[in-house]
DNA sequence: ATTGTAATATCGTATATACGATACTTATAT
DNA sequence: ATATAAGTATCGTATATACGATATTACAAT
């Protein structure tokens, strides 16, 4: 029972986002994930996203020789991506402030 | 069947973070988020936020005269602000840079 | 007093995100 | 070949966020 404020939400965004910098396994994305959330999530949270992503056009599978799915972003997903950013910063336009004070 | 990345979540992070810098009433909230989001969410989303931050001692009803109810932080809502605003921060640390790009 | 309207509250429902458990696949070690 | 381990996939369940519909409350207008 999150108090409130469980900072759950957007993460189909955060995915689109990290893979957009560099192709990601799922199990690269959990690491990542653990970095910024505290946290590494479930595997029952990371797979049905890249699923859904996949499946909606917006990542797509690496060819690879190994149990290792690597995904990178189709141009739909880097246009989704673009329209995400645009969104999220009109939400959240007055936090641009807080990151210099919060990660000193 | 929202494509992706439909931006939902944080919610009792923005409510808190409204709140926080002007005593604001749920249709006050309303109105700033259809600012931000693009559209006034529904009497249903915001209420039961209300209620629930209230419930948790996150917010306040300041005693008004009419049928208007304005909610002030009380010091356990700042403090959960500024946790909740360092989780922030660390999740989407590198989406400082993006904010100038966007909001040109 | 009655009517209207604005703000709040609640209900049923839907979806993205989240977990832990379990199962499947593939590479590696023995 | 067999066992182990790593990465992936799926299942059941829970919660915050979201909608629209409906109900309630309280002031305002006539």
């Amino acid at each position: 029972m999150g108090t409130c404020c469980d900072m759950r939400g957007f993460l189909s965004f955060i995915v689109l986002r990290l893979i957009s910098k560099k192709n990601m396994s799922g199990d690269e994305l959990r690491d990542e994930l653990a970095k910024r959330k505290g946290h590494k999530p479930s595997p029952g949270t990371i797979y049905p996203v890249l699923k859904a992503l996949s499946e909606n056009g917006f990542i797509q599978e690496i060819k690879s020789a190994g149990k290792i799915k690597q995904y990178r972003l189709t141009k739909n997903g880097i246009k989704e991506l673009e329209i995400a950013t645009r969104k999220f910063c009109e939400i959240f336009y007055d936090m641009e402030g807080e990151f210099g004070r919060c990660l000193k």
